[in-house]
DNA sequence: TTGAAAGCGCTACCAT
DNA sequence: ATGGTAGCGCTTTCAA
């Protein structure tokens, strides 16, 4: 293992002081031509690469910013980041990407990590599990700038980028509302979560709007997941009073109520509309294609960074953006 | 922006030297108990975190690699980046995520930055625009390893990974002929791409050790995506002898040919069967749900980081290992 | 125009 | 058991 070529390297070889090379390497004004020329080509020759650290320790600003997501393996979160990764090695930034896995432990484990880095700013979603949000106070111990995405921690004290959650539902209601729909099932995940309280709230108002009986029964709230979708519409589907219209709250439990759909031998719209918070490639690989609510992932995440970016650069006033979902009529909600 | 808390910091405020600190908070055997407690009770007050860039600048080991891959938003991707991730953290491991969004100049890019990261080592998938690989020699000139997974650059030169391609387009193809298929369209990618020719040449192989002819206008390669997928399939089902199943090389073109079966009102599977390599979740996500080769995402990142952990560690033996493909067969294969 | 030297935070070696 | 010091690679100030 043979270490790498140093500045100091490129000035023995050359008979000169490693603060020529690094000032003729940095083209500055006070060093002539003719040196410039003649360091480059050796540093070229020689293929050497600055140390980063080095440079690291010095400035203590090492150009990273840390994302922690619940689950890369997710289309959101993976294009989420993939936005993030866009904006911010146009800034210079390198990102390190850490997945909590849903669980709490490691998000905190993620975080200190993410410290023992030094990275300048990080991008978080918490995870489902976490209620308790005093592991991000360690990064207001040490001066890190934190902004929170789609599931937020305490928005009083961080900036934050989230959708619509309560316009969004309540768009999608009315919209099955104005298309034959009359009794809206809502299919949901853990209560405490933030996401599934906003989202009923503004199911529940589009059906106050509309003057339509609110009925108990029609809303399923249990746990986020393909098979938790199929239990829930099938229970939604067997009641005496069956509903005629689900309201999904994520890809999984769409797609799960989809297959309860068919084992009934139900037709989608007329029997039963379908409606999810989908991203568009997936909504289109089914029969009918779903109508969805779709996250703009790549505006999220150019939005987050930019309000981290403000933070890393010294403001600190505390923002909150809303990044709103865009609704797509497709082929299962528009009842003939 | 205050400068975070050093050593000397602390050794100051207790008025010790810097390397008795150093060494209590290592638990070092050569220093009093009475002093360790002092200094880990004021370490912990102060919040101190060592500056791992003065680490680094010392040992010349980061403990991170980094990961190319062709795009983080797609999930075969994704999941092998999770898998990695999970097992880098557990050899106290950070990782770098780079996405060349399938393009050979952001790639060259990717390499550079990382080598400027002075990673111990590249876990790399290539971009599908990919053809010349000496970016990669970078790598060697820096001494950094350098494993391949998936689609493999120079694989005489590194470790890879890769999956049974050969063996699993012929596997699948003999489950189509032992059902009931007779004309099994190929929909495939580019045909420079290794997966391509490979798979292409394990569904050749199938054919002839079935006996059965090979039609060249049953095999469409243009370029992977649900588009392709669409188009191949329409031709391929508008031939004046047209195909009874088909072989789709990935998620995209398998939902893009279930598309056009779909228009045309044929019958799957028994007018055409359809198989494709498609992950288990997607999979099912449809009517019928459809038979896939599978990739074993989470043993193939475990696999690659497992190499490239030997070549940090100073082996330079060059290995390639296989992950094979799982084949699971539903509804939409078997012909009844 | 160039060089010498200090210092970023840490570890490790040599003292005592 | 503790302290002093050198040095990792680099930038920057001061001197020449």
């Amino acid at each position: 293992m043979k270490r790498p070529v140093s500045l100091k390297d490129l000035a023995q070889e050359l008979g000169v002081s490693v603060s020529t090379v690094s000032r003729a390497l940095k083209n500055s004004a006070e060093v002539s031509d003719a040196m410039k020329e003649k360091v480059k080509k050796l540093a070229k020759e020689r293929k050497y690469r600055p140390n980063p650290f080095a440079v690291s320790l010095l400035k203590n600003s090492p150009r990273i910013i840390g994302i922690i997501v619940p689950d890369i393996a997710t289309y959101y979160y993976s294009s989420i980041i993939s936005a993030i990764n866009q904006v911010a090695i146009g800034e210079g930034y390198s990102t390190i990407i850490a997945s909590s896995d849903e669980t709490y432990e490691v998000e905190k484990q993620c975080v200190e990590n993410l410290i023992n880095f030094r990275v300048e700013g990080i991008l978080a979603c918490v995870s489902q599990q976490t209620s308790d949000f005093s592991h991000f106070d360690l990064l207001s111990d040490q001066n890190i700038p934190l902004v929170f995405f789609d599931r937020v921690g305490l928005s009083e004290k961080n900036s934050c980028v989230i959708t619509d959650n309560v316009e969004s539902a309540q768009k999608a209601t009315i919209h099955l509302l104005e298309n034959g729909s009359k009794r809206i099932g809502f299919i949901g995940g853990a209560n405490h979560l933030n996401i599934v309280k906003l989202r009923k709230h503004g199911y529940l108002q589009a059906l106050r709007d509309y003057k339509m009986p609110i009925d108990k029964d029609l809303v399923v709230c249990k746990e986020i997941g393909y098979e938790l979708g199929y239990e829930a519409a099938s229970q939604l589907l067997s009641q005496p009073n069956p509903a005629d219209a689900f309201l999904c709250l994520s890809e999984s439990l769409a797609f799960g109520a989809l297959k309860a759909i068919r084992d009934k031998g139900l037709h989608i719209p007329n029997d039963i509309a379908l409606i999810g918070y989908i991203d568009e490639i997936h909504a289109n690989y089914v029969l009918p294609p779903l109508s969805a609510m779709t996250h703009q992932t790549s505006k999220m995440g150019e939005t987050a960074f930019n309000l981290l970016l403000k933070q890393i650069n010294g403001s600190s006033k505390i923002e909150k953006k809303v990044v709103p979902c865009v609704l797509t009529v497709r082929g299962s909600t528009v009842k003939g």
